[in-house]
RNA sequence: GCGAACUUGGCGGAAUGGUAGACGCACGAGACUUAAAAUCUCGAGUCCGUAAGGGCGUGCGGGUUCGAGUCCCGCAGUUCGCACCA
């Protein structure tokens, strides 16, 4: 499809370039570090994409709906800063590396060069000296700076954790990394390997992440609730079970063993102490049993798989140690090792009460433990109570349980915790599921870690001096492992305290801390310190952040960590980083196989009403289900593609148009056709308009029903838009313009009354300023043409509608009987009940019905509905 | 298992408790054309009826109300998230 001569059709290939250069021309989206004090600010800010080589539809609909709130905003007046950048560091790149021999950085900045060329072609309204890459040293440096001020507030720890190692790979795996136990890319069975890592301690400010999701009123209640589950806090009580005979040779520390629970009010009911495998007292056991080593290791291969988590039945081992029980002095309990009790949540050891809990009551009733019923539910009896395959989690009146019998399990929690205390053996807390955030990656594409290994000073930060720690590029990728290890220099330096020869940190940073505080880095992207504290304190926090619903946990809560920490170490000022979020929806497409069961390309597939065939070879295809665009299932519409043949406003017009933007969206070849005739009817007719009408068309004083129609029309879409756009709702914005397209075409008809012209000419006039969020190219070629000399459409106001044209002069009423509709009346506004009621009585079909019925009640809500109630 | 969201024509969807189906897509009829494309006009929830009009209609069952897509209770289905959290 090639744009056409006529003048009747629209090039937009020409026009898109030209408008492009004229913004960038005029730095029209360009903002100051500190945003200026004579405008409110705004920041909107979009998801920053993984430069993976190509955009997708998915980034259009996110940055289209961005750049609707960033246009939106700056014709309302606001310094409006939206910036773009990339996500630049990670797997992929290394991968490349490793299968076609490019290096990361070449196919990375490769990468980024085609998207930023797609999305410069989509006219967003970006800033884009801002533009930042996370794997250049520029920000990256940055990056390592901030990391050493955590370090030095406090903030990081080194310890050893537990990672899944590959043995063929020699690398760390992440968890969805891991199928059925084995790697994805080498096949090899994942062994669990502790290693030193870095940890930011974000359970810090558990607390604080916690407290904070109250304020944030502008984002979904359900990353709300997904992130508080997260942090998951619970309140109970830790207390120790001193073991009975400690075996020889025992570490003071193993002597006892510490327990979590939430329910102290159930001590009574104990029958045994499980620990986890993972737990240095099972360990400890391991080493003079074989048998509970065994076990161990079974637990741990288990442990690698989801599905082997989902359906593993509870087992145990009994290491034959027994505790003994603080309230319980003559007793003793077994000590068990049981594979669902998790080393990371409490102290990786609980006290099992199988009345009480339906994992410890299946594990009971497997392993022949006693269960005693402490808690009667109300209604039972405690001679008759019995506990059978269900255990009871509610609350009752404490029994079999001492001190604590006849108590409310509330009051007897309060109690227990309070004896606890008392016996010095345990206390009152308030437990947290967050773990701390390991960040180092055994991986060559990442930002490195600053610090220097030291044999006698141990691990020393970088000074800042020294700083960024940059990237070697002369690595190779022809073995396993990690390229800053076999790199011949790199690692080797002086120790920056003692002089000593030294190695450095070959660890990268996970990659979600380059994306935790880059839209602090956009406000002041060129600074020499990580922020320019003037620029992030004045637009800070974003206003309006934009992306999906995929990172509603970990890159949201991290970027809030961040946040808080660099308040903490001085970075900036705001204890939030985004005060409203909107999670967009996926871009779904349809998918087709061929006979062999191959996946095809959309266009290789001719469709046909509800059948499709292969485009060349005339083979039937198989429609299958809507789905997200995938290279795997190949049902991907490349955006380059499309601009190429219907223009960036289309593509922008048909992401926004149907669906409401937080839901999944189609994408469909009659959509986007439908789109970019649109786009074609638009052109035609305001042209026509600026054709036809004169320039100095003046309003008439009295104006005909069709003038007053269009110009009411025009006034209530301004009202109309403005509302959908405020309430992000596009795709009825979308429907409203729509309906002023019709009406301003419908206008021709009464082209020669008295007013029409000037009528018309407002409407298209209107028609741009309203439409340039979505479809800014378009907007400002028809707005040169309808309103010569009054400058771009960027530089206009957003259009206010005039008071007098929203008021109405008719109303049309319903008329009900019983809450059925059975005819229509009009009526003044707001003309007085009992000339309404009157004339709703007296309409033909309505007094046909009430003929012989008794009229009970007759309500009336003012320029509504009339509705009668009959006597039955 | 726990939690959340959703369910409206052939399809995407619209609708401060007040005329359900705006707007778009697909579809049908007509105009223009030698013809097609493009464009323009008109039509359309469904059933009965020539029509006027009427019955039934927002997943299913109940409730509140003069009036429910909208509020409340229960059920079903779909989707998403978390998942042995002591």
């Amino acid at each position: 499809m090639t744009a056409d001569a006529s003048p009747a059709h629209y090039d937009f290939h020409s026009v898109e370039r030209r408008w492009q250069e004229e913004w960038a021309k005029n730095s029209v989206f360009t903002v100051p570090d500190v945003p200026p004090a004579d405008r409110p600010k705004y920041y909107v800010l979009e998801m920053f994409p993984y430069p993976s080589g190509q955009l997708h539809m998915g980034h259009v609909r996110n940055y289209a709906l961005g750049d609707v709130v960033a246009r939106y905003k700056r014709a309302r007046g606001f310094s409006v800063l939206h910036p773009m950048g990339w996500d630049a560091f990670g797997l992929p790149a290394e991968n490349a590396a490793r299968e076609r021999g490019v290096h990361p950085k070449e196919w990375t900045l490769a990468n980024i060069a085609a998207m930023r060329e797609t999305l410069k072609r989509l006219g967003f309204s970006l800033n884009w000296d801002r533009e930042i890459a996370t794997c250049l040293p520029d920000y990256y440096g940055k990056q390592q700076k901030i990391f050493l001020d955590f370090l030095a507030a406090g903030l990081v720890d080194r310890r050893e954790s537990w990672v899944n190692w590959d043995p063929v790979d020699h690398t760390v795996l992440a968890n969805e990394q891991v199928v059925d136990g084995r790697g994805w890319r080498s096949g090899a069975l994942i062994e669990k390997k502790k290693l030193s890592q870095w940890f930011l301690k974000i359970t810090q400010f558990a607390p604080d992440l916690l407290d904070g999701l109250k304020t944030l009123e502008r984002w979904p209640e359900r990353v709300r609730v997904m992130q508080e589950r997260w942090i998951g806090r619970s309140e109970g009580a830790r207390l120790r079970f001193p073991l009975a005979h400690p075996p020889e040779g025992l570490d003071a520390e193993l002597n006892s063993v510490e327990v979590f629970t939430t329910r102290p009010d159930t001590l009574f009911g104990m029958s045994f102490l499980a620990i986890a495998p993972d737990h240095p007292l099972a360990a400890k056991v391991a080493e003079t049993n074989a048998d509970a080593a065994e076990f161990i290791a079974e637990c741990r291969r288990l442990g690698t798989s989801v599905e082997a988590v989902e359906t593993a039945e509870k087992r145990g081992f009994d290491t034959g140690l027994k505790v003994a029980h603080p309230f319980l002095p003559d007793a003793a309990f077994p000590v068990w090792i049981a594979n669902f009790v998790l080393m990371d949540y409490g102290t990786g050891a609980l006290f099992g009460c199988p009345s009480g809990d339906q994992r410890d009551l299946d594990f009971a009733r497997k392993y022949n433990l006693p269960v005693t019923p402490v808690v009667l539910p109300a209604g039972e009896t405690a001679d008759t109570y019995r506990i059978m395959d269900k255990a009871w989690t509610g609350d009752g009146t404490m029994i079999n349980s001492g001190f604590l019998d006849g108590l409310s399990c509330a009051d007897a929690r309060k109690e227990a915790i309070a004896r606890l205390e008392g016996l010095g053996v345990g206390s009152g807390v308030v437990n947290w599921r967050l773990r701390d955030w390991g960040v180092s990656r055994q991986r060559y594409w990442g930002c490195p870690i600053p610090i220097i290994h030291c044999k006698s000073c141990g691990a020393v930060p970088v000074p800042d001096e020294q700083l960024p720690v940059e990237l070697p590029d002369d690595v190779t990728f022809d073995r396993p492992g990690n390229p800053l290890d076999h790199h011949p220099t790199w690692k080797h330096v002086a120790c920056p305290k003692c002089g000593k020869p030294a190695t450095r940190e070959t660890d990268t940073f996970d990659t979600f801390v380059d994306s935790s505080w880059y839209f602090a880095r956009f406000t002041a992207p060129h600074t020499a310190t990580p922020t320019n504290k003037a620029a992030a304190d004045g637009w800070l926090a974003v206003d309006q952040y934009i992306g999906g619903i995929e990172h509603a946990i970990l890159h949201l809560l991290y970027a809030r960590f961040f946040t808080k920490a660099m308040k903490q170490t001085g970075y900036l000022d705001v204890s939030e980083p985004f005060a409203g979020l909107f999670t967009q929806g996926m871009v779904n497409h349809e998918s087709y196989k061929d006979q062999n069961g191959n996946w095809l390309y959309p266009e290789e597939v001719e469709r046909s009403g509800t059948s499709a065939t292969h485009r060349e070879t005339g083979t039937p295809v198989t429609i299958g289900r809507v789905e997200k665009m995938s290279k795997s299932k190949r049902n991907t519409v490349a955006p380059s593609a499309i601009i190429d043949r219907f223009g960036a406003d289309t593509a922008r017009w048909f992401v926004l148009s149907d669906s409401p933007p937080e839901r999944d969206m189609e994408w469909t070849e009659a959509g986007v056709a439908g789109a970019g005739r649109f786009v074609q009817r638009l052109f035609r007719i305001v042209t026509q308009v600026a054709a036809s009408c004169p320039v100095d068309a003046a309003p008439a004083a009295e104006m005909p029903e069709a003038v007053d129609t269009l110009r009411r029309t025009t006034h209530r879409t301004i009202v109309a838009v403005t509302e959908a756009l405020e309430a992000f709702a596009v795709n009825v914005a979308v429907a409203r313009l729509h309906e002023l397209t019709s009406a301003l075409a419908d206008g021709e008809r009464a082209a020669d009354q008295p007013g029409m012209a000037f009528a018309r000419r407002e409407a298209a006039r209107t028609l741009c300023l309203l439409s340039a969020p979505m479809m800014p190219h378009l907007a400002e070629e028809l707005f040169a043409i309808i309103a010569p000399g009054a400058g771009m459409v960027v530089a206009q106001a957003w259009p206010e509608a005039d008071p007098a044209l929203l008021t109405v002069t008719r109303v049309k009423l319903a008329v009900q009987i019983m809450g059925k509709l059975r005819g229509t009346i009009e009526a003044e506004p707001d003309e007085d009940a009992a000339t309404v009621i009157a004339r709703a009585e007296a309409e033909p079909n309505v007094a046909r019905l009430l003929e012989g019925q008794k009229i009970v009640k007759r309500i009336h809500v003012p320029n509504r509905i009339v509705n009668f109630v009959v006597a039955r």
